[in-house]
This record gives structure tokens, C-alpha cells and sequence, in this order.
DNA sequence: TTTTGCTTGTTAATTAATTCACAGCTATAA
DNA sequence: TTATAGCTGTGAATTAATTAACAAGCAAAA
């Protein structure tokens, strides 16, 4: 399971929430054509994912959908859940925290960490800043693997080395600046103004 | 130039942010394996690139940056600048507004929507926040043709039917939920979540 | 029961994206 | 002037991702 492709892991990701709505309508199972509309891809796309996962339909009936939850669980989620740190309460920090503390999932906000004297030893979303300074410190003692990023792009390079030295295993990085890490920490960028500008060539090259 | 792959468009919004930190520096010239570099992927994968938007470099000098930057923008830019809609003025439509309000690019934010009295008819970096109902007045007499959806993932799919009927053309999405759109309409879903669970499987695959 | 139609699971084919490999040019050093 | 080394530009090869095609199975209808 360790191999699976970039492109399915994203995906199964999407199957899942989309599977827990549903559950939630009161369905128990469903259809790869019937995913595959909800994500705007094809049913082979669907079927081809799930085979990867070595799951089984039910012939006619489709796919179990808290089975289906649960394996995908099984595979992205960790048992004891996984402990992140946040480093930098701006905006998009703090709608980060908010948003996992609503979701309670496994994805657990565990830290997080600026150089702001106002934000500093407060509280968000039962969340907990402490200096910048202390990063080390903390992400040894709550063990801490997964950091997100969310300072100004100026400062990112810094906040990645200090995470990576602190033992940082992956890092989803919100700046628009281009980071380095080693072979063994996992990196995420995740660049907001690169999909607007997408969004913008393709209206542009449309009309 | 209106078929370039999807990816290239990408990398080259991209290429243009690394190249303008690189004129801020005093640079004039740059090598196809410097931008490899500073972006972690081949200089072969970048003079491709290049040569797809048909640039030419300078044999052992590299590519004139100034130029670079000027032709992207032509690529990716339109003259008069693109017009744009947030709808929904929470943390995350008050980040952007604010981030691109900084930028001063081509991207104009120049209304935004809310149902939330407290928001309404209040301004942000600028932009001034209608209520929702009066979506398509002001997105037609405005000429907006990019909305950015940053309401309550329940909303959404409301929400981009009436950006479709008020005739915008490109849709960022940044609810969880899949939208739908008709084939003239170009739809980005940007999914923090999922990109958060991606770094999560690969970090606990690489234990 | 037999047929029909639907859906899964998978191999093979196709298409898209990336990388290899190298020819060709040019500034610099010998 | 004549190597030499460094870089660009690109066709060919490779690898990754998606789609086509269809056998196999099952439920419901006839
Ligand atoms: N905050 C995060 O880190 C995060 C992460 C992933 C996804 N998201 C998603 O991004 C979206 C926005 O997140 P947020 O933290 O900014 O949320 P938020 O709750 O802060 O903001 C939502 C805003 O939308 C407004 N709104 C509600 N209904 C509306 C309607 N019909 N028309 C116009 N406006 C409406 C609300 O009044 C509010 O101001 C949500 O869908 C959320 O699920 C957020
Ligand atoms: N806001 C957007 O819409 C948007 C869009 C694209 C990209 N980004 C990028 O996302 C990042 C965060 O955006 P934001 O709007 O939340 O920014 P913000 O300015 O609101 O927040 C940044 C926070 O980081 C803190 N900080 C500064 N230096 C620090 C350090 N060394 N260690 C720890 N914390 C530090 C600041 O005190 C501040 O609280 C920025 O890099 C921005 O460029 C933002």
C-alpha cells in the first residue's frame, strides 16, 4: 500500500468526504459512476482507484460506503492520529486551526507558534502559541511530524529549517515561496495566487 | 499559444513570481537549471517551457529575465487586468482580499458578497461587501468574470449557480464541496484539506 | 428458467508529461 | 587561433496517468 501514485492518494482523500456525505444522506452504498459524478472524473477512474486500494464491490449493488470509509481511513489516517503544528496565526493559520478544530478528525492541531507578542501564550480553537523561539522545544516534547506554514514568505526558508532540524516529517507550505527539505521530509506546496492566475489564463484564452 | 498544457500554464505563473524575486535582487539573467533549482524540478522540464511559449534564451547567458516576466505576463495577463468576485467574507475572503490588495497584480478584487448583516456594506483593503442577492447586478454591471467561492461548503453549490447565470467564466473554488459547471465555464477546486491529507499518508508511509 | 441489462474488475491501448541525449552555438581560456 | 566547457533547443525515448474495451457475474424481468 506503501506505493500508491501521488494522483490516488489526492483522490481517495476526495472520495472519502464525499462518502461521509452521502453516508450522511442516509445511503449505504453506491455506484464508481455515481463518484465519479460527484468529482467530475470517470467511473474507471473510480473503479481503477479502488482496485489499487485492493478493495471489492458488491456486483450491482456497488461499493459499501462505511467500508469504503473505513479503508481509506485505514490507509491516509494513523491510529493514534496525527499531531500538527501550525507556525504563523495570520488569517490563514487561524482559519486553518478553526477549520480542523470544527472537522475533528484525525488531523490533530496540537501547536502553534509566532514571533507577535498579541498572539503569543493565547488560545485558538484550544490551541496553544508559543514563541517561535520554543519550536524545537515543543515539537520534540508533543511530537509533533506534520508542520504547516503560514508565516510571511520572507521568513518560510528560516521556519522550514528550524522545523526540519526540529524533526519535522511533512510540511504543507502556504507561502508562495519555493522550499527545500531533505529526502525524507515530505513537502506540500500549496499555492493559492498560482490557481487564480490559472483560473484567470484559462477565462483569458476562453473568451 | 491558447493550447498550452495545463501544467506549463502552472509552472510558468510560477516561473514569474521566482524570476521577480530575482530581479529584486539586481539579476538581469538567469539559466534554465537556476529556475530548475529555485523551483525543484529539471532545467529540461523548464526550457521546454520556454520553448512552448516560444522564448529564446541567450547561449551562456541565459534567459533575459525582464523579458521573461514581460512575456508571461502576456501569456497569462490581460491588458486591461482581470476583475474579480469573493463570495463569502470570511477568514479565508479577507486573506485574499487582503494578499492581493498587497500584490497590486493584474487580479483586481472589485466586489465582494456575504449574507452576514455584520459584513455587508462594509469595506475590506478597498473592496466593498454587497449582499448576496445582489450578485448578478453587480457582477454584470462591474464586467467581473472570476469568482472566488469562499462561503460555508453547504452554500457552494448555490452560490456558483448564480455566478454561472450572472455569466462569469472561471470559478476558484475553495470549499470542499465539488461543484459543477458548464463546459465554457473553467473551474478550479483548490482543496487545503486534501493536500493536508496527502502530506499526512506520506509522512506515515515513509516511517 | 432464460434472457436482458447493468456493474465490477482488469488487461490492453492511448494519451499526457517528463526525461534523455545530443547537436549546435558562443564566451572564455590556452 | 584553437580548444574547452557550458548552455540552449529539441527530436526521440521513457515513464506516468488515463481511457477503452470487454469478460465475468448477478439481479430482475420475461
Ligand atoms: N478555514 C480553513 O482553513 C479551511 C480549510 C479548508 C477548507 N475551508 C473551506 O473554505 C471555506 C471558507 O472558510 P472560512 O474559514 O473563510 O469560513 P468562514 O465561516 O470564516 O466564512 C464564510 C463566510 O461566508 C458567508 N456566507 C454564508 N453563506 C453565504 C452565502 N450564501 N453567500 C455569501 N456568503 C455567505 C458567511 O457569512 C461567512 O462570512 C469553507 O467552505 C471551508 O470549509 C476552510
Ligand atoms: N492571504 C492570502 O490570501 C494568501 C494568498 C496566497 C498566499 N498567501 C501566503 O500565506 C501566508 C500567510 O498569509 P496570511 O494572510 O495568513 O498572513 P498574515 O500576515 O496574516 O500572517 C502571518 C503571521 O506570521 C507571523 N510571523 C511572522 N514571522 C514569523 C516567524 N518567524 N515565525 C512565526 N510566525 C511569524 C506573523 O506575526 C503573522 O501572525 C503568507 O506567506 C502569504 O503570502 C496568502
Amino acid at each position: 500500500m506503501k506505493n500508491l501514485p501521488d494522483k490516488t492518494v489526492e483522490r481517495l482523500c476526495q472520495y472519502r468526504r464525499s462518502l461521509n456525505n452521502q453516508l450522511a444522506t442516509g445511503k449505504t452504498h453506491i455506484f464508481s459512476h455515481e463518484i465519479a459524478n460527484l468529482l467530475h472524473i470517470t467511473s474507471v477512474q473510480v473503479r481503477r482507484d479502488i482496485m489499487l486500494i485492493g478493495h471489492s464491490g458488491t456486483l450491482r449493488k456497488g461499493y459499501d460506503i462505511k467500508e469504503m470509509v473505513k479503508l481509506i481511513g485505514k490507509i491516509i489516517d494513523t491510529k493514534e492520529g496525527q499531531r500538527i503544528a501550525v507556525i504563523g496565526m495570520g488569517n490563514i493559520g487561524k482559519a486553518f486551526i478553526h477549520y480542523l478544530y470544527e472537522k475533528r478528525s484525525k488531523l490533530k492541531v496540537v501547536a502553534s507558534f509566532d514571533v507577535n507578542p498579541d498572539k503569543i501564550d493565547k488560545t485558538y480553537a484550544d490551541v496553544y502559541c508559543y514563541h517561535f523561539g520554543r519550536l524545537k522545544e515543543i515539537i520534540q516534547k508533543e511530537d509533533i511530524k506534520i508542520g504547516i506554514i503560514t508565516t510571511p514568505p520572507m521568513v518560510a526558508p528560516e521556519v522550514c529549517e528550524n522545523l526540519v532540524t526540529a524533526g519535522i516529517k511533512g510540511i504543507l507550505n502556504f507561502t508562495p515561496k519555493p522550499l527545500s527539505v531533505p529526502d525524507d521530509v515530505y513537502l506540500e506546496e500549496y499555492d493559492m495566487i498560482t490557481s487564480l492566475e490559472k483560473v484567470a489564463f484559462f477565462v483569458k484564452h476562453n473568451e
